[in-house]
Order: structure tokens, then sequence, then C-alpha cells
DNA sequence: CTGAATCATTCGAGCTAAGAACGATATCCA
DNA sequence: TGGATATCGTTCTTAGCTCGAATGATTCAG
């Protein structure tokens, strides 16, 4: 029952509205950290998008998975993560080894290469949560991340 | 000075990784976000999408402006605002007005229609946004919505 | 041993959004 | 005043992303 949302704003009457939902307000930062996370990851050179990045993470979070597995976790069609991994295995960012137990399962495994490329994504992303934080107290940012985690696990992603 | 993320997790050794990154978070959750509020949108049967809405929120967050305008706020291509409008004045939700003082520029402006199209949705927004939610106590709730309207109001958005 | 099911892959289709080209209008400058 | 230039909205074409159906290889059930 706290007094937050009242008369907070008396120089424009604007209802609050929208833009006080968490689905679209998550929905616009959304868009706008993956946009700047496309052109992080254009500045690498390598091809890659977002969803190349997921996938790795996926393959990261898990033990290691057959693609239709993969599939499910990232919420994608398996012909995504075949293109998705093609590229990925040309860079040697991941391996395709068949399943000795069931040989029609192409199980993919995170390389010593694909690590250190998810490593450079973190540093590259760290590098926007600062700036993207910046008017944030650390107490605030702490909060932040803490509450995202927990969405973020009660949809199911990694 | 908390110790909130002090050995959390000790079944699974992750590490933290991009998972841990604001970015990518953001952009995870905001896809799952727009994903159910356009089916939400879907519900409604008007052939409405995200960026309707984005545009109607855009138009109410200002002054009427210019469909230029409209599309600088917006980050998207002024081609794009145009079907956007179309779409949205067929439904009486907005409203093209050449501007006397420069006839080359159509200000659009919110219609009564469109404020209560804009209402339902918010409503929709709520409900979804308690299914999100679930899992935040009250006080993290309000955390970080506050946080994320910093980070939208840093990044320009409405 | 044969038919049904599952995996990865390829191919084609649909949708979204951007970019270039165009007509109408406005602004600038000689 | 008048002509070149810029701007606004619109249309059309194009590129990119993702999905769904069809295919071939492999496995499983009976």
């Amino acid at each position: 029952m706290s007094d937050v949302n009242s008369e907070c704003r008396p120089t424009t009457d604007r209802m609050p509205g929208l833009t006080a939902t968490l689905v679209f307000t998550l929905g616009t930062l959304g868009t706008v950290a993956t946009d700047r996370f496309t052109r992080a990851l254009d500045a690498f050179d390598l091809g890659l998008k977002p969803k190349h990045v997921a996938l790795l993470v996926t393959l990261g979070a898990g033990a290691a998975a057959s693609q239709q597995e993969l599939a499910g976790r990232m919420g994608v069609a398996p012909s995504l993560v075949v293109s998705l991994t093609d590229h990925l295995e040309q860079l040697g960012a991941v391996q395709r080894v068949r399943d000795p137990q069931d040989r029609r399962r192409q199980v993919l495994t995170l390389t010593t290469v694909g690590r250190r490329l998810v490593e450079r994504c973190e540093a590259a992303g760290r590098a926007l949560d600062d700036e993207l934080a910046a008017p944030l107290t650390p107490d605030q940012r702490a909060a932040l991340a803490q509450a995202l985690r927990l969405l973020a696990d009660q949809v199911g992603l990694p």
C-alpha cells in the first residue's frame, strides 16, 4: 500500500499508462538492448547475430545437447538451429558429434574457441551494461539484476 | 552492500557469464515479453502488432506530432509509420490532419477511440505483468519498475 | 522383417522493416 | 519574383529472419 504513484509528475500530466507496465517496458528496452548488442557483435566481424550467442549460452548453461533439445530450450524452430550451428561450426566455436547410441542425433559441444568467444561477448556485454545502467545507483543496479534473473528463471531462460 | 550474489547456486557450478549481463537478459526477456504481448493483441482481433501500440503510446506521450517526428522518436523508418498509421486510422484510433502552416505535414492525433484502445492494451499488459512478476515480492517489483523506467528515460523511450 | 516414429537437413513461403524513387509543398537566395 | 534545393508523406521494391513442410537416414515397436 505504498503511495509511489501519487502525484509524481506535476510538470506534464501524463497518465502512467502502458509505459508503467513491465511487459511494455521490457519489450521496448529489450529491442534497444539487442540492437546495441547486435552492433557490438558486428564489430567482431564474424557474421554473428544475437541468436548465435543465445545458442552458445544455452549450450553452455546445460549439458551437451542435441539440436532438437536446443531448439526446445531456445524456443525456436529446429531448422534455425541448423543454420546457426553451421555458422558456429565453421568458426570452430561448436562441434557436431554423432551420438554413437543414436546416430540420428548430433550432439553439440562448446569448444575452447567457443568458450573464448563467449567471453568476448561477455566483455562487450559488460561494457554495454555500464553505458545502459549509468543512471542507476549500484544498489539499484544490483536489485535490477536480481529481479531480472528471477523473471528469466520463471520463464525458463538460461 | 548486501551479499545478494554470494554462492547462490551450489547445485550447478555455472559461470554467471552472459546471463548475468543486463543487455543479454533484457534482450531475451524482451522477446518473451513482446511475444506474450503479441498474443494478447491477437486476442483483440484487430490486426494490431506491438508496433501499432508503440505508435499510440509515443503519440500519447508527447504533443501531436508529424509522422517523421514519430518515426524519429520510435527509431523506425518513416515508411513504416505510414502503414501503421494507415491501419490505426482505419480503426479510427488516430486522425491524420494536414498542418495548415505546412501542408506537407500530416499531424497525427489520438482519438477517443484510440485512447480507449490504449486502455484496453494497458489492462492486458497489467494482466501479463501479474503472471510475469509472480516470483517477485511487491518491493522487488516496485524496484524493478523504477529501475526500468530510469533506463527507458536514459535511452529516450516513452 | 516391416511399418511407424524421430532426428537433422533442405527448400520454399510469409512476414517485418528498411531503402530508393516520386509527387507535392515549402524554403532559400539571387 | 522566380528557380533551385530541401523536406514530407507515400509507394514500391528489396533484404533478412524465421517458420513449416518435404526428404533421407536411423531407430524403435510388434
